[in-house]
This record gives C-alpha cells, sequence and structure tokens, in this order.
DNA sequence: CGCCAGCACTCTCCGTGATTGAGCGCCAAT
DNA sequence: ATTGGCGCTCAATCACGGAGAGTGCTGGCG
C-alpha cells in the first residue's frame, strides 16, 4: 500500500523534471558514483553533453536542489546526490547493461553444487568478488519433514543418528544410551520409525508416537526421543538464516571507512542475523530486482548503504534472497545485472536438484 | 632448536637485570597495558612502589632502552614497551591470576555440545566474548576412514549418498543417476561396500575396488565412483580448518584501528586459512599456552598483534588448537588463564563423547 | 524569456608560525 | 648510588592567511 504510494510518488517526481534537468541529474549521478567528488557546475557543463554554460547548470542545479535530490556539503563544494536523488536515478534514470555470455558462464562456474549448503555459501562468495562489497543470501526455507532414519552403533554405549528429511536434508548426532542395543534392534527401531512415519511431519509423529510405542519394546523409547529431539534440530537449523561473504570489501571503501563508528554499527549489523532477516523478507515478496538506498529500510547502521536484492526459486515458488550491501555510491548498472543473474542460476541450481 | 636458542637468550636476557630494572618494566609494561599511554619516568616514580624519584627512574629506563626492552615513540614522549619488552614481561614477569570456579562454569555452559561442529564454534564465540578479540579455534585433526555407506532414493533418478566416516563424521550428497535404480540394487551395493571396506581408508578402497568390482554387475560401477568421490571429499572437508569469531571486536581496538591499512590486511589474513594454520600448528607443538608477540610468528599483518594460543586434545593426543588474536597491548594476565581453560574445557568435552 | 559573463562571497584546505606542556639527558651536589 | 635542577627536543594545538573551488546574483543580450 503505502509501497505503492511510494511508487507512484516517485514517477510523479521524476515527471515534474523537465528533461534537461533529467539529463543533468544522471549526469552528475553518474559523475558522483565515479569518483566520489561533488560535482560542481562547471566540472558538469563540461560533460553533460549539453551545450551549456555553467552559469545555466547553476540554475538547474539550483532547482533540484531546492527539490531535494541534490544537496552541497557546505557552500563551495559541488553537489552530490542526495537519497531522493538516488531514487529517482534507480527507478527512472538508469540505464543497466546486462553482463554478457562469458561473465555469466564464469559466474555459473563459480557456483559450487555438491550441495545446498555449499551452493549458498559460494553464490553469497561470488557476489562478493563480483561487487567487491557483502554479498548476501538467505538461505533457502523449506517445509521439513521425516523421511529416513538410521542407527548405527560406533561403540558399546555410542550411537550415530542419521535422519533424513524430506527435502534431502541430513542431520546427524551421537547419542549417549543407557542401554547397550544390539543391531538387530538398532534395525528394528530404525524400520519401526521410517514405516510408520515416512512422509510426515515431526509435529504428527510427536502427536502420534505415544499411541503407536506400546507396539515397540520399552526400551525402545530413548532411541525414540532422541530420533524427535533430532527432528526438531533438524527444523531449527533449517530456518532461515543469511550467509554473508566479503565484508571485508567494505573496509576498504573509503565512503564508509572514513568514520570508524558507522563501520563498527555496520559490523555489528552483519552479526545481527535476526535484524538483517526482516529487512531481506521484505524483499521476497517482490518479483524482480529491488533496490533499498540509505535507510530506508529503517536501519541506521546502514546509512550510507545501499542494498540491492533479488528473491529466488524454487520450481516457481520463491524461497530466498541473494543480495549485495555496499556503499550508496556503488556501481548501481553494474551491480543490478550480477544481483539479478545469480539470483537466476541460484534458481536454476536449485531447481535440477 | 633456534626455538631453543630463543629461550635460552630470553632467559639470560632477563638475568641481566638486576631486581629493580624488573620491576620497573614489569610496572612500565602493566600500566601501558592499562592505559595505552607512553609511560614517562614520573609517573613511573610514582607508581613503582620504590621509593625512587623521577630523576633515577631515569637512568634505569635508559638502560631498559638500550638493551631494547623498551622504547620511546619520540623525543619527548614516555616509553612503551617493545617486542623484546612484552617478550620478556610475558616470560618471566607476569603474574597470571586463575579464573575462579564461577568463571569456569559460566564458560563451559555456553559451549554447545551438540556436535563437534558448534563445539567448535561455540568454543571460538566464548573465546572472543570473553576476551573481547577475535577468538580462533583450529578443528580436531582426524584420520578419516571409511565406516558406513547407505544410498537413498529421492526420485527416479536421484539419490541421496550418505557416507559415514570412522570417525563418526557424516558425508552426504545428492547425485543424479544415468539408470534407474530400484532399492534392492541399492541395498545391494550399499552392503557390498559395507562389507567389502569397512574399516579401510578410502585409499585402499580405491586400490582394491578395481579387483573387486568384478563381482557386481557393471551398471553399479557409477553408484561405487560416487561412493569414492564423497569419499575423497570427506577427506578433504575434514582437513584442518580454522573458525574465527568475533573479528569485529578488532574494529573497536584504537591501537589496531588508528591505520586503516593494516587492519584491512588484519582482515584479509583471517580469510586467508591457509596462512593462519600453519602459524597455528606450530602451536600445536608445545604443551600449554604459547603467546606471539608483534611479528614474532613472521607475519606483518600481525605487527601489532600478539596471538595467544593453546592446543587442545582427544584422548591424550593433541587434535588441534585453540586461541585469541587481540593487540600486542593486551591484558595477558586475563587472557591467557581464559584460553587455556577454554582448551581444557574443549578437551575434555571432546573426549567425552 | 532563456542564456550567460562577471563579480562578490563563502568555505575548505593547507602551510606557517607561535605557544604549550611533557619528558628526557646530563651534570653537579649530596 | 641518588637526586634536584636546568636546558633541550618534540608533538600537539591553535590562530592566521592565502589559494582554490564553487555558488548566487545581477544585469545585459538576443
Amino acid at each position: 500500500m503505502s509501497f505503492l504510494c511510494k511508487i507512484v510518488r516517485m514517477a510523479n517526481e521524476a515527471q515534474a523534471l523537465n528533461e534537461r534537468a533529467q539529463l543533468l541529474l544522471k549526469t552528475l549521478v553518474e559523475r558522483y558514483i565515479a569518483d566520489g567528488q561533488p560535482v560542481g557546475s562547471r566540472a558538469l557543463s563540461k560533460i553533460s553533453g549539453l551545450d551549456l554554460s555553467p552559469a545555466s547548470i547553476r540554475n538547474v542545479m539550483a532547482d533540484l536542489e531546492e527539490m531535494g535530490f541534490i544537496a552541497s556539503p557546505h557552500t563551495s563544494a559541488g553537489r552530490v546526490p542526495t537519497a531522493r536523488g538516488y531514487r529517482v536515478f534507480v527507478d527512472t534514470l538508469l540505464t543497466v547493461k546486462p553482463l554478457d555470455r562469458i561473465e555469466i558462464h564464469q559466474l555459473e562456474g563459480q557456483l559450487q553444487v555438491e550441495n545446498t549448503q555449499k551452493l549458498v555459501a559460494s553464490a553469497s562468495h561470488v557476489l562478493s568478488e563480483l561487487t567487491r562489497f557483502a554479498g548476501i543470501v538467505v538461505t533457502p526455507r523449506r517445509a521439513s519433514g521425516f523421511r529416513h532414519i538410521e542407527f548405527l552403533k560406533l561403540a558399546e554405549k555410542r550411537l550415530l543418528l542419521i535422519l533424513v528429511t524430506a527435502d534431502g536434508d541430513v542431520q546427524n548426532r551421537i547419542i549417549q544410551t543407557e542401554k547397550v542395543y544390539s543391531p538387530s534392534e538398532l534395525v528394528e527401531a530404525a524400520n519401526f520409525l521410517n514405516q510408520k512415519f515416512a512422509g510426515c511431519t515431526f509435529e504428527e509423529i510427536r502427536g502420534r508416537i505415544h499411541a503407536e510405542l506400546k507396539q515397540l519394546r520399552e526400551d525402545m523409547t530413548q532411541l525414540m526421543s532422541a530420533a524427535l529431539a533430532a527432528g526438531d534440530q533438524a527444523v531449527t537449523d533449517s530456518a532461515e538464516d543469511v550467509v554473508i561473504s566479503g565484508e571485508v570489501n567494505l573496509l576498504g571503501i573509503d565512503d564508509l571507512s572514513s568514520n570508524m563508528g558507522k563501520l563498527r554499527d555496520l559490523f555489528n549489523l552483519f552479526e545481527h542475523r535476526t535484524t538483517l532477516l526482516q529487512l531481506l523478507d521484505v524483499s521476497s515478496r517482490a518479483q524482480g530486482v529491488q533496490i533499498f538506498i540509505g535507510g530506508e529500510a529503517g536501519l541506521q547502521p546502514l546509512d550510507e548503504c545501499s542494498v540491492v536484492t533479488a528473491p529466488y526459486e524454487v520450481d516457481g515458488k520463491i524461497v530466498g534472497t541473494v543480495g549485495v550491501i555496499g556503499p550508496t555510491r556503488m556501481a548501481y548498472e553494474r551491480v543490478i545485472p550480477i544481483v539479478d543473474i545469480t539470483a537466476k542460476l541460484l534458481s536454476s541450481a536449485l531447481t535440477q536438484r
């Protein structure tokens, strides 16, 4: 709702600018992104392509400033884009150039498809390498049910419990038993669970197990409860989590590293997974690439950062989000396609399996 | 060898100092560690406990400087300890106060014993929390052999392969098959491997499998090679790795964050696991807590850092290292027992299982 | 009405002293 | 051996001033 309003307002704002103003804003933002210095009227008049004197440029710039798209750090500096300026820029002025085939292939080659965990980790890593910012991936959420269990004897009173969930995820844990189980007892217990409960959720199992338990000898209860505990663990572990790579890259960004305090806040944010998740969950409601500029997400540590995200899907259903966190002054036209393609590659890699 | 020489030289160096000089060096280092300012003769004369005037103190300080234990950043500043000064301090002057029972219990409570991975991660986290520096743990090395395998059918041509190594580690991977295997074929293949090769290393299996393979139908070869690949993966994955937590803490240390460049080098070092491993492997050759001061380890990024490590063991055998990376100006008397106890708790947690 | 040259004004950025204060080294006296 | 005293050095801080960059405004021109 408020989201739609925002879009509309944005379009209006952009329309309020005549073509010249738009071009100049675009040129200014591009220039500022390129070299990080406030852009003055002289410079703008040279590179804009329009044949206008600095004085005329200044008039337009004054308008742009009044409308809140640009601002000057101090009287005798050039102008820099404001958050709103960036907003208009990415929404209506930006021209993204898609990655060429070679780059896509390289990117694809770097994804490690062995298992979901590695896939997610490598996607995050690839994002950080390609953009030289921090890469983030929200792990796929899944509806986990019970598929298969196995008990393996490690020592007299030590068992290895292996649990396979419906989505093919494998959990394992070592349990100390009070009683010594024979291999056949272990097989029996496993068979019981596998036959009775395959396909059920752990919730269901918990509900039914008391009734069914009579069929088994009493000394099996320890195995059962261990299995259930592992199941719960599996559910907990497969909850959404966010994987971040290349935070180090952000240390090198002078926009951010200039004031240590902010930088530390930012890194602390990275350790606060839940907060990040909330932000990224929003992104998974919409299709395609989304961009959060500055504090738009409502998190102060992200003041001078932008977050570029895109959801990825399995079998047509959105299951997670990939993205990049970098300084607001980033090369959006490069980052956007990278995030976009990564999301798509991740989708197809996950769907194939 | 050169290591022994060093120890001996150190002892000599300490002996070359008379009692007064030792006390003053100790006081100076303690004071410097406490507030990070160069310590002047006036301050030292006040807090040393000795009843000496600043002028006398200055004489001693001049001697200490000549011997290379302290240095002054510039003419009109006090003195700060050099790396050698710290060395003597921790080797012969330092008085550590052991943790009290309550702290040990708190520490123990924070370790998550569910499985090895979590245990190691939590140990690293605890170290970083307690010291407010970066915690490091080298994962236990193990001699991995084959114990058990299982094939589980996920879909027509998709299998889940579960591999248990001798040390109870579980590997799993999804494989796409060309042929559709029946459940009984999968059981047959698993049984074949489990009976023939239980207890072998993957090397041995690779050697023997060609000979033994004739006994099985030809279409089993894909399963076998997949199993071997997973085995190799298991060996690779269970190779030593180092887990680091709380790097963020180092951002707050003003000794380090004063020059960004170094800080970045340091963080890059953290991403270079192999380099760190080499350093930490050294530590696992000796018993008890070891301390590397400044660049002693031969790594420039650690210029202004110290590394405090201690090996941990399973069944009396050293299998890994825990430690802390922080600024050279750290409260050694606090950090040393923390690292020491963590190593011991980790040892006992791993031995119990 | 749009454009533009010119001019005064405002700030930041540096470099240059001048001042202050901490701390040392040396020396002569005890 | 210890100590008080003296002169010296050097970092840190501040004030001042000029240079440079860029703006806003005004008045003139097509």
